[in-house]
DNA sequence: ACCTGAACACCGTTCAAGT
DNA sequence: ACCTGAACACCGTTCAAGT
């Protein structure tokens, strides 16, 4: 026996990006955004960190993989059917309720364009408008502003689910959020003090849903 | 004269909230999001970087007070006349421009919701649908809608404008998004191939106009 | 070719010590 | 009360050294 520090055994199945993601995926879901560091995810890959680095080009290209397996999943599953509406209202559901069991996904969409699982999106929603009959002139802007409404979204509930576990009140908690905006001069903020009470009740689902209601109704006007 | 090390002098001028808002926001605009630090602060400020922590509670703080005040300049300056649904073109591009020459900002409303400048917007758009006569128990949803699409386009040009530099020819850029997009396989993307000629020359600024003017179609559809 | 893990160059935040 | 700046506990990323 040596008294040299003993270097550990080589990983016998070898790494793979593949590997690499679905650990993160892990990590993101149950400890959350702030919990994948290269260091955590190297201990649970029982590796360096720096072998990450040889699947993977730096977080950026992690995440942006993770996310685009997510929407990958999502999309395969999504049921198109009844009429290019309410395919666009699933498909739009389908990212909704994926963003709501991995809230890290709304994070990376609303903040990283140009990924892969944009383009997903963009070409789901793209297709059904022209199913809908919107001309073709009016169709990337049409599908611009759901995609921008429904990446709109994605951030807030990325940043709502960040504060879970340290709120445990919803409704106390937003009452406070219209609270502190309403403080400055309660005079300036009429509108929101209306709104207050349906801001602490409100389904944030079905509002999703009636907005994309409204975009569908707006492109319902197009000619 | 002695060998100890010499303590700085004292600042004369205190420092205040607003001061480190505003050096803060000058090394945003200038430097990018990125070039933000405690350090950087201190340096400018000519103080230590415990200092600032007595005025500000920590960097998202720092980032909330910014925000609020660039887009108070905003709303003190946004022409609201010509009617509601002008009022409302009106509104929105004053946040699209205040994010247009202040990137961060997009990035702070995008990933930060109930901070102040959130109920800002949300009441200067609230009251302009009131004006438009939308129904009462629609008014939510219809501002809801809105703010969304519009933090929705704001993550994407803070996104965009991290680039800038980087990036030097702008449509090169996007014909180099759209191919990878399509990559994977040409066949499961024609729309995408179809968008990608208009991808690579829209106006930003413009597709973010047509896309207010969908959702105040479809509000105007409202009864 | 692929993996290991120490080392580097940073961060935000805290806090004892000063005025 | 307010300021100073070293110290702490982290990061992402690199890279010489291993297999």
């Amino acid at each position: 026996m040596t008294n040299k520090t003993q270097r550990s055994e080589r990983r016998a199945d070898a790494l793979s990006k593949d590997k690499i993601v679905e650990a993160a995926i892990a990590i993101l879901d149950t400890d959350g955004e702030a919990a994948l560091t290269f260091r955590a995810l190297a201990a649970r890959l029982s590796t360096g960190s720096g072998a990450i680095y040889w699947h993977v080009a730096d977080k950026s290209d992690l995440l942006m993989a993770a996310t685009d397996a997510i929407i990958s999943r999502v999309m395969a599953n999504v049921v198109v059917a009844d009429g290019p509406a309410n395919s666009i209202r699933a498909i739009a559901l389908g990212v909704f309720d994926a963003i709501d069991t991995h809230p890290w996904v709304g994070a990376q969409l609303a903040g990283e364009p140009w990924q892969a699982a944009m383009g997903q999106i963009l070409e789901r929603i793209g297709r059904q408008l022209q199913a809908l009959g919107v001309p073709q002139h009016a169709q990337f802007n049409a599908a611009s502003s759901l995609l921008n409404f429904i990446l709109g979204v994605a951030g807030q509930n990325a940043a709502a689910a960040r504060l879970k576990g340290r709120v445990t009140d919803r409704s106390a908690f937003l009452a406070s959020v219209a609270a502190q905006w309403t403080q400055r001069d309660p005079s300036e903020y009429p509108f929101v003090r209306q709104v207050a009470a349906q801001l602490l009740d409100h389904d944030d689902r079905q509002q999703f849903l009636a907005g994309i209601d409204l975009i569908l109704a707006g492109i319902g006007t197009l000619r």
